[in-house]
RNA sequence: GCUACUGUGGCUCAGGUGGUAGAGCAGCUCACUCGUAAUGAGCAGGUCGCCGGUUCGAGUCCGGCCAGUAGCUCCA
């Protein structure tokens, strides 16, 4: 007999070689069906696994995240089924879950079209409705080869060889004819997998290498129950709606112009007027802390560049203005300021005791993005940034970062932001060393420093292997989309690779020159995809300080206009961004007119309010605050700004 | 850049199998002077993304290009 010790924390005896599932059928028949997974001793396991000692024991069902990957796996493996049902000749590449369901990817003649997916649809859902039992078996490397070759799946074949020249153990899950190189866990019967929907099929290079061959990759999701299924189609569709590149463009904050090209958007007056409020608040913010403006140039000789390596790490980013390759002197755009801004440093010779020194610039930069990345405001070839470069001592480098990472949260806050962010720590790839400057060594204290920092800060956050920046390891603030695409939204990187590159030095204490460390930070990120964000966080109503428009005055007739016009010049007068809507239109239109553009309070004038001295106040949520003197709501409005209330 | 899909007036969309285009909203004009999400009538607006081909004839078929969307690669 061995002891198992429940979630609950209650203690069962069994005997020993039953399996996980053997146990949730014993805790109860409705567990055992729900059940996709379990932990043991902390370990995300297969139902099958025998239970041979003791242990703390977990069931999870699709409840738990954990378990949702699992039943969202095994649907991908449903997938392939189908796929090779239907289409024989088709390669089997990966298929693994991720957040928001599944996908598989197949070398196919010919890529899947739409329509196709509606047929796999409805094979999937036959095989489900067979309930197959689901088992798992392993073999030795060359017999898992064997097996593999004879059912053609020349990528499995290149998987196998290469777990088993790290010593993995080859396991296997089948069902009906179908078997799969897997490692699981999987669940252990098709028959849950009833509610499954394909929602998309795109390209995707195997092993994500644009080198190799584009696969044909087909997303889909599952659930236990058709109404789950439904609930969540439902909420992407809602999702959708928010999107900023619809949203945006509805409410004319943005437009584009196939004139002037991709991911080169032109700021409507409304958007423009959002950017320059934020602007504002940011340059403001960061004086307030010691950050110095610079206004450095948007281009230069391609001899800076060479210097500081963007010349051979970032070339193809950058718009170079005229042949890259000639003997003459050459300009390129910026595509970052850092380099620009070292020369402020190098104005003169520094001493310690100047130390840190913070300089910030709202800086527009020039990125040549590869066509097919543009996305509304969130990817584009022109934006504006708010970035700085800190250069301080070792001593100051863990406060100084603290402190950069405390205003980036402070405005994340702020924006009401923060609590859609999660942390990635970026580092090099010691694999693939063209891609960074610097030694292996240099590296190695750039990281472990940044790794000390977000220890002492306590900081949850993933890593993420290759994705540092040339010179250096970077904190990245993350968010999502509507669509759940992330994308780095803040970034604070630490370098010492180019101040040495570039001369920057300081006198310290005792007479000796050394180079400092500089850290590569943006406080709100850049302010074209923060404003998409917002407009999808917000679904196009702003909090009242960042609203184009704060509020429309309303006469009911023409009777009023007069007074209307003398309400509208007076808020105008005491700074609210205040307009008159005095068109000839009933009042239910106008009120629908400045609903539909979110504009936060509507101020109506009729009659009694002209005989009163006030106005009747509407906020955009439908609510009604009652009739009020104007200057009552100005104060009101005043503290709302004030305290910059989401 | 790659794969798939899409491209009709400012916006949202109709236009079986080829016979040179319609609606709603927005806009303009007129009437109504109105109390918290759409008053009514009328007018105007499109060489159907661009270029080429097939055809007696193309929004509709074919090719190329441009742009948009999703994903991949890349990235703030």
């Amino acid at each position: 007999m061995i002891k198992i010790t429940c979630k609950d924390n209650t203690v069962k005896e069994i005997a020993a070689g039953l399996t996980a599932a053997d146990f949730a059928k014993e805790l109860g028949m409705g567990l055992y069906k729900a059940a996709c997974a379990c932990r043991i001793d902390g370990v995300v396991c297969d139902l099958r696994t025998p239970l041979t000692r003791d242990c703390t024991l977990e069931i999870l069902t699709f409840d738990d995240p954990a378990g949702k990957k699992v039943f969202w796996h095994s649907a991908s493996h449903l997938l392939a089924q189908a796929v090779k049902r239907l289409y024989p000749t088709a390669k089997l590449a990966i298929g693994p879950a991720v957040d928001n369901g599944f996908y598989y990817d197949f070398d196919l003649e010919t890529p899947f079209t739409p329509e196709q997916l509606s047929a796999l649809e409805a094979e999937m859902k036959a095989i489900c409705k067979a309930g197959m039992e689901i088992t798992r078996f392993t073999l030795p490397a060359d017999e898992a080869t064997k097996l593999m070759t004879e059912r053609g799946e020349p990528y499995k074949v290149e998987l196998i060889a290469e777990h088993a020249a790290k010593g993995d153990e080859l396991s296997f899950y089948k069902q009906g004819e179908f078997v799969d190189l897997c490692a699981g866990p999987h669940l252990i019967s098709t028959a849950p997998l009833k509610a499954v929907k394909l929602t998309a099929c795109t390209g995707a290079y195997w092993r994500g290498d644009a080198k190799n061959k584009q696969l044909c990759r087909v997303y889909g999701v599952a659930f236990p129950k058709a109404s789950a299924l439904t609930a969540h189609l439902e909420q992407l569709e809602e999702a959708k709606k928010r999107d900023h590149n619809l949203l945006g463009r509805q409410m004319e904050l943005f437009t584009t112009s196939d004139l002037i090209g991709q991911g080169l958007p032109i700021l409507l007056p409304k958007g423009a007027r959002i950017i320059q409020l934020l602007q504002r608040w940011v340059e403001d913010e960061e004086q307030k802390r010691g950050w110095l403006l610079t206004k450095t140039p948007f281009m230069a000789k391609s001899d800076l560049y060479k210097l500081s390596g963007h010349w051979d790490h970032y070339k193809d980013g950058m718009f170079v203005l005229g042949d890259p390759d000639s003997e003459d002197e050459v300009y390129a755009l910026r595509p970052m300021t850092c380099p620009f801004q070292y020369q402020a440093y190098l104005n003169r010779k520094r001493s310690y005791r100047e130390l840190p020194l913070r300089y910030n610039e709202t800086s527009t930069l020039f990125r040549n993005e590869a066509s097919g990345e543009m996305h509304g405001l969130i990817r584009v070839r022109q934006f504006t940034i708010s970035e700085g470069h800190l250069i301080c001592r070792p001593d100051q480098l863990e406060q100084e970062f603290s402190n950069c990472l405390e205003l980036a949260i402070y405005m994340l806050k702020t924006l009401g932001l923060y609590e859609d962010v999660s942390y990635r720590f970026s580092q090099w790839d010691p694999n693939d060393r063209e891609k960074y400057i610097g030694t292996p060594e240099q590296w190695e204290e750039a990281q472990s420093a940044m790794a000390r920092i977000l220890d002492h800060l306590n900081i949850p956050h993933e890593i993420g292997i290759g994705e540092a920046a040339f010179y250096g390891p970077k904190l990245d603030i993350q968010i999502k989309n509507v669509h759940g695409k992330e994308d780095t939204l803040i970034t604070i990187q630490i370098d010492q690779m180019l101040a040495e590159k570039f001369g920057m030095e300081y006198v310290d204490k005792d007479g000796s020159t050394k180079n400092p460390y500089i850290i590569h930070r943006t406080s709100i990120g850049c302010y074209e995809r923060t404003l998409a964000l917002l407009i999808e966080k917000y679904a196009g109503a702003f909090p009242l300080w960042l609203a184009p428009t704060q509020c429309v005055v309303l006469p009911i007739s023409e009777k009023q206009q007069e007074t209307a016009a003398a309400v509208r010049e007076t808020l105008f007068a005491a700074g609210l961004r205040a307009e008159l809507d005095d068109r000839n239109e009933k009042i239910g239109y106008r009120i629908r007119s400045a609903q539909l553009e979110k504009i936060p309070y509507m101020l109506i004038v009729g009659d009694k309010e002209v005989a009163d001295g006030t106005v009747s106040v509407r906020a955009r949520s439908g609510e009604d605050l009652g009739a009020m003197p104007v200057d009552a709501f100005l104060a009101k409005a005043r503290e709302e700004i004030s305290t910059k209330a989401f």
